[in-house]
DNA sequence: CGTGTAAGGAATTCTGACACG
DNA sequence: CGTGTAAGGAATTCTGACACG
């Protein structure tokens, strides 16, 4: 049902690549992944791909670091972030309940 | 002036996440690169680096060979296709000249 | 806490060549 | 012509640890 993930999520870029992309070092990209702030996936080999969202959100965390943010705090962010995206899904789904119920209108936006 | 380029045309994808996205070999990779038929970028280790727009031409192009047609004739293709986009950018560029010169109409589309 | 680094090993990629046909 | 493969080497990446602070 989903449309083919675009390719800003698609997970193809290795850590090397990423160093290059956000300027930040392999050591900083891994560990901010052992906290949690970001989920690259793994080749059968186990090395790490990343997206270019994960380019977006690394810069983003990056520039918190530099603010002094610390990533417990940083993951708690993202946690709200996702909760409201959650939320957003769910008003939207019931609102589609309801027009889809009373005059069966398809596919509301 | 031009706008950066997307996330489509960036070199950024190793070839072994090129055999997984594509379904071909590594050596089939690198010989339609012989041919001149695809432009991977490289790292500074010399390790080649390939766009999403990368995927879409070599899947095109594997669908050519299957076909029974030669690297060759599928370049020509591909210099007549670059011809074709000159040609298109030259006269709408000289259309705009003309809008330009006789109304001071700028950016016409 | 966030980051650098040296260490040892494993996965990935590279090139040039031989093979088949 | 297009592709597979074994060969040897180089670049890339991985993990766990020590260090500083």
């Amino acid at each position: 049902m989903d449309k083919d993930i675009s390719y800003k999520d698609k997970k193809v870029i290795s850590i090397g690549v990423m160093r290059e992309l956000t300027g930040l070092s392999e050591r900083q990209i891994r560990y901010y992944e052992e906290r949690k702030l970001i989920f690259p996936e793994r080749s059968s080999g186990g090395n790490r791909k990343y997206s270019f969202s994960d380019v977006e959100l690394l810069m983003e965390i990056a520039n918190k670091i530099e603010d002094g943010v610390q990533t417990f705090e940083i993951r708690q962010e993202i946690v709200k972030e996702k909760k409201k995206e959650e939320q957003k899904a769910i008003r939207k789904k019931m609102l589609q309940g309801q027009l889809n119920a009373q005059f069966g209108i398809k596919n509301y936006k």
